[in-house]
DNA sequence: TAGGCCATCTGGTCCT
DNA sequence: AGGACCAGATGGCCTA
């Protein structure tokens, strides 16, 4: 090969670099666009690619669920089908974004059979039927087994299909990743209200909740429930990072969503 | 220190 | 020939 010729080849191998760089960092903003729109978002604690597309994954197919049924979801089912086949962290971190702390499910274990009969609720605990050969190996061997035990343990896991019968995708399956006729949603504006009065357990409703959130942030992920806040009761506006929101800012369709939901 | 995630480089393949 | 796309390899950074 001549100088000139190899010099050549280089800068055609510096060029299609430099392509492909750009062609890396368009998919990458693409991610970025993607993750302001699922549930969740934040910008310190941003979520991996892979976890991006499965929460978004799961959003279609939750709201299209939502809108196929026409029907108001059950919240855990809802947060559990945003969660499903996500991480340990990444599942704590939808769910707190959408505000869904431990004492729901405290509180809801006390009722009859695991049932809630609050006046606005379709709110139906099953007993714990966490199945953990449901999730990947991954999401089974937690690294925080704090935090695993903080979901876990609360049935955050609980199976899918006892509340919207058997067509949850099967992280587990080689079906899962086939196409599927997503069934709909809201994103993360969708909340339980949490009420510390007395009453508390008998006012469960679903509600919007665009609060503010303190500024005190536990370090790294997996803050948002660990065992030590569930057993103290901690109110979810206070697990929260400040500089994760819900998307309250978004375009009116969210809105008919959550109105939805609000009646 | 191991594992996860990421950016980048690189060579292969396909298409225009 | 050149561009787009893809997957494997590699090294850096971060966290448990």
């Amino acid at each position: 090969m001549t100088k000139a010729r190899m010099e050549r080849s280089k800068v055609r191998r510096q060029k299609a670099n430099a392509r492909e760089r750009n062609r890396m960092h368009d998919l990458n903003s693409a991610l970025d666009n993607l993750r302001k729109v699922v549930p969740c978002y934040s910008k310190t604690q941003k979520l991996s690619k892979i976890e991006t597309l499965r929460l978004a994954k799961n959003y279609i197919w939750a709201l299209s669920e939502i809108l196929r049924s026409g029907k108001r979801p059950d919240l855990v089912a809802y947060v559990q089908t945003l969660c499903k086949g996500l991480s340990q962290p990444t599942t704590n971190l939808v769910a707190g974004c959408l505000q869904l702390n431990s004492r729901n499910f405290l509180t809801e274990q006390g009722q009859e059979a695991g049932r809630y009969h609050g006046p606005n609720s379709s709110f139906a605990m099953h007993p714990y039927t966490y199945q953990c050969s449901r999730l990947s190996g991954s999401q089974c061997q937690s690294s925080s087994m704090a935090n695993t035990h903080a979901l876990r343990s609360h049935g955050y896991c609980a199976t899918y299909e006892s509340l919207y019968g058997n067509t949850s995708p099967d992280y587990n399956s080689s079906e899962y990743d086939a196409p599927l006729s997503p069934p709909l949603c809201i994103n993360g504006n969708f909340a339980l209200k949490q009420d510390s009065s007395p009453d508390h357990d008998k006012n469960y409703h679903y509600s919007m909740h665009y609060s503010a959130l303190p500024s005190s942030r536990p370090s790294g992920h997996s803050l948002l429930f660990g065992s030590s806040g569930m057993r103290s009761g901690v109110h979810s506006e206070n697990l929260l990072p400040y500089d994760m929101h819900v998307h309250h800012d978004r375009a009116p369709m969210y809105e008919e969503l959550n109105a939805f939901f609000h009646n």
